[in-house]
DNA sequence: CATGAATGAGGGTTCATTCAT
DNA sequence: GATGAATGAACCCTCATTCAT
């Protein structure tokens, strides 16, 4: 009867109540990054997902628990995925780079979850709490992974020497234009299509020689 | 702590009506960067500017036209500055785009305007007529003057070949990043100072080495 | 004194569904009719529907659309029951008319919706739409009533000829007159009480002679 | 500089601060006829006047002032005028019946004071005071007047023995009908045009024969 | 569990009124 | 006297939240 209920091929007969939360904190989820958190009415957060508004009060306390659990059903489920990835190809660290950075936007960056960063970053200041969760669940811990990638190289010899706190959020900083800006701009104003496949390549191309040793003739 | 404190018991009524628009269109961005468009009340931005409800509609036919007026009247200005910053050193493309990016920072990213690409960004798809108006005249302008820093740059040969309209987009995130984080978690969470001047320098260093043709073949 | 008083303490939340518009429009309409259409508030029809303000909303999208239903719902039910009225004594024109005009005055100008004309009148200028409606479905169906009663009459020799379409506006003066001055002057001030039937009967006698063909000729 | 410069073929030069509270209670009484009471704002009331808002409240109190002062000056200049007009032809209760209702008209009803029934009617209840003033010095004179008219011709015996208070009443409301359709719906809808010339014989030959002796043939 | 009618506090906006110039 | 910028109370309308069904 809604969009949602075309996620599953076929969801068996009745099994609706568990997988409820989920369909409201993806209604959300969109709603909040499309018009943001204010702007947003949960009447239609509710006709999006199909139920009655009242129902939404069944699964949450309140609009700001409601954004508190969009914010962790979106984050969750993708940390441990993140991990995992990395761990595949921990001996080289420009392809651990790579598959960090292009992982990232296949897993998050392109996926409904590539909205998160516009949300958080716009509602940052009106929820700190959110924010503290948000800093603490996903942005530490990925700067973590990506700082230990930029250590590794660095010991390897294939990086140069880096302040690697900062070169993380340089580095990470394109990947979250490009989700801002998917989720901004793009959407509402006739401009020429980015290809974010290109984009990444030109990216990854640009800092990897940024961050090679052998660059350097100048000085 | 705001404006209206350090005005005078009774200020002159008539003697402002000049300076007005400005100082209620600073509070307002002030707050829509704060808080976001939606979730701003009027009252707050009177109040912060000093005048009573009422006064805003003297000035401002709405809330949106407010908006409108924030963003032209927080951009104008900058618009020419900037294009002059750059022919004072036109004949040396590195130098030039060194002063672009510092110059951003200096000029807008670290000012009060520093809050206006999270503001637009937040609110792009609920304004699109905003949006238009800041692609067209900040955004494009912007992203045009830097391609032809790097156009010339490759031109002569300082900066090896690249698709330069992507490589824009990818040059100015990090700048932008560091301004909607100052904007979002810097204010609300306790994060680790970041230095924008260490950040800038480090950035300004990866990407020029990136882009420099001496960086070695592929391994 | 208003309806809410008359409902017991708590009245069922649901069942009153159908009737709320009803209830809601009868509300509207006396107040508009007393204050007129700009100076009733929504707050006070609302207490005097015995609802809460928010909830006029949920039955009409603004005040212009509950006062374009106040007038859909005070004249659609007497558009039938007056034709029908007439029917009944097609036979006789001089028993037409009378039933017509004093069918008017029980139907209408005695009841609630007596007070339509001094609504309508007073804001045809500002609701143009509602007066065209009101107009094509009340005014224009009523004198045609009206124009055809007279031609029959003069057709058969009871009535001596006369313009029907100008004698039409005029012999309805009188009943419109009366039903304004008693949601007027009579309301507020010190006014000798005059009694509807007598004048009614002085009305029609006058009118009935004025249109007898015996009536002499000149002098 | 404004309309109300006009009527005056040529002003003296600075003239103008006797005349003032007439232009200002011209524009308020065309604008009140126009929209009501409420609905009108004071700004439109100075602009039509060709003041400032401010100007107003030099010489009304507030708002409600200036409808009383609109009632009182639109009703001085007719009494007497009135009162003049019927001793002119004070023999023939005919002749004065017709005088009386031909001079209202033209006199009022055609003029811009033709909006005051409808004015009055609209808000009566709203301001008892300007309601009792008007009833004490216009309405109750102007039936008082008729009833005269009334009473001599039948002592006369060239009118029937009838209720003169109630037919006085009566015999108004045609012209106040004519006053309040060209104020009401004349203005807003595409209505066949009714010449008042036509208007006015039709129902004066009418409440004539009404009135007339001779009628009676019936009984 | 689910609904959706009802609520009422609070938002944007208007406008009669004031007062420094 | 005349102005018009400024005010703020009060309006219409919205929407998060509640609760009887």
């Amino acid at each position: 009867m809604t969009a949602a209920d075309q996620t599953q091929p076929a969801p068996p007969r009745r099994r609706r109540k568990e997988a409820r939360p989920q369909e409201l904190t993806a209604a959300a989820l969109s709603l909040f990054v499309e018009k943001g958190f204010a702007a947003t009415r949960l009447d239609e957060v509710a006709a999006r997902a199909g139920v009655s508004k009242g129902t939404l009060y069944l699964y949450f306390d309140s609009k700001e628990a409601l954004f508190m659990a969009v914010i962790r059903e979106g984050v969750l489920p993708v940390l441990e995925e993140g991990r995992k990835l990395l761990t595949t190809c921990a001996d080289d660290p420009v392809r651990m780079l790579r598959e960090y950075l292009f992982g990232w936007w296949a897993l998050i960056g392109s996926t409904e979850l590539g909205g998160i960063p516009k949300l958080m970053t716009s509602e940052a200041q009106n929820f700190p709490g959110v924010a503290d969760y948000y800093l603490k669940n996903v942005i530490t811990p990925g700067k973590a992974m990506m700082r230990e990638i930029l250590d590794r190289g660095i010991a390897a010899g294939v990086f140069r020497p880096i302040d690697t706190p900062t070169a993380t959020q340089i580095l990470m900083a394109p990947l979250l234009h490009l989700a801002l800006w998917r989720h901004s701009f793009a959407v509402c104003c006739q401009v020429p299509d980015m290809d974010p496949n290109a984009y990444l390549e030109c990216y990854f191309d640009l800092i990897l020689k940024g961050l090679s040793p052998q660059s350097g003739g100048r000085a």
